[in-house]
DNA sequence: CGGCATTCGTTGAATATTCAATTAATCGGG
DNA sequence: CCCGATTAATTGAATATTCAACGAATGCCG
C-alpha cells in the first residue's frame, strides 16, 4: 500500500481558511439574500443565467449545467420558481423531451432589484475584503479546480 | 439611493469562478467521501474536531462553532453519528445544560481510515491542481473573509 | 434571595436536496 | 424501417437542513 501524502502545516492550515471561510460566506450571502429576496443562492443563479441567456430561455440541462446543479435539483427549484411566477417553462419545439426554462417580465424585474443588494453583499464580504492580487490568485485556482472536477468525471 | 457599485469584468470573472469552482468541490469531495465512507463532509468535519479535542470531547456549542454548523443540524447530524456508534452523548458534570459529544473508539479508527482517503481526495482536486503562492493567496483571503462575516454579526 | 433575561441543547414541522426509478423521445447501427 | 441504447426531464420517497418554539439550567442584578 502507497504511504498517505499528508497536508503540511501551512497547505493544512490555507485549506482550511478555504473550508470555513466558504462555508461562512455562503451562509451570509444567503441568508442576506433570503431575508431581503426570499431567494436562496441557487434560485438566483438560475434567474442569472436565464437573464443572460438569448431571449432569457435555456434547455434545462444547459440551465442545470451552467448552475452546478443536479438535472433533479433543477427540476424541483424551478417548479418552486414557477409557482413565484418568475420562471414559466414550455416544450421546446426541435426536440419533444426537451423541455425550455423562460425568465418571465415579473422574473427580470425580481432579478434586477435583487441584483443590487446581492452584489452589494458580495462586495462586503468578499470582493472588498481581499487583496485584488489574491482575487486573481482565486480565480485561476478555482478554474483550475473546476477543470480538475471536469476531467475527473 | 445610492449607485449600485457593479463589479467591473475581472473581479466578475474571479467571483464567477470561486462560485462554481467551489460548488463542483464540494460536490467531488462529498461524493467521494460518501461512496467510499458512507460520511458527508460534515460528519467529517465533526469528527475531525473532536479527535483533535483534548479526551476527544466537546461541548456542544463549541463544536458547533468549530465545525460552522448550526446548533440544530449539529444535534441532528450528532444522533445520527450516535446511531452508527462514532460518537457518544454524556452530560457535562460543570454546566448541567451542557452535553459533551464524545469520539468513540470506533469514531477514532473509522475517521483514521476514511482520512488517508480524503486527504488524497483534497489533494487530487484541490491542494495538488493549484500553485503554491495561490493556496497562500486563498488562505489570506478566506481568513479575512470569516473575520469579516464574523464581524457583521 | 427572588425573579427576569440569557444560554444550552433538543425537538418536530416545514422546507430543500438526493437518489433511484420512470416515461417519453431521439439516435444509430444493421 | 426497426429496435436497442442513450438522452431529457420529471416524479416520489428517503434523507438532510432550516426554522421557530420549547424546557431546563444558569447568570445577573436589585
Amino acid at each position: 500500500m502507497t504511504e498517505p501524502r499528508w497536508l503540511d502545516t501551512g497547505q493544512q492550515r490555507d485549506w482550511r481558511a478555504y473550508v470555513e471561510g466558504s462555508i461562512r460566506l455562503n451562509d451570509v450571502l444567503d441568508r442576506d439574500l433570503k431575508s431581503k429576496h426570499g431567494l436562496t443562492m441557487a434560485e438566483y443563479e438560475i434567474l442569472v443565467r436565464l437573464s443572460e441567456a438569448p431571449e432569457h430561455r435555456l434547455r434545462m440541462a444547459q440551465l442545470a449545467e451552467e448552475a452546478s446543479q443536479s438535472r433533479s435539483r433543477l427540476s424541483h427549484t424551478v417548479s418552486r420558481l414557477e409557482c413565484k411566477g418568475l420562471v414559466s417553462r414550455d416544450t421546446c419545439g426541435a426536440d419533444k423531451r426537451g423541455v425550455n426554462a423562460q425568465l418571465t417580465e415579473d422574473g427580470l424585474a425580481f432579478l434586477t432589484k435583487a441584483a443590487v443588494d446581492h452584489v452589494a453583499a458580495v462586495r462586503e464580504f468578499f470582493v472588498d475584503v481581499i487583496d485584488p492580487d489574491d482575487l486573481r490568485a482565486i480565480g485561476r485556482a478555482f478554474t483550475a479546480i473546476a477543470e480538475q472536477v471536469a476531467k475527473a468525471r
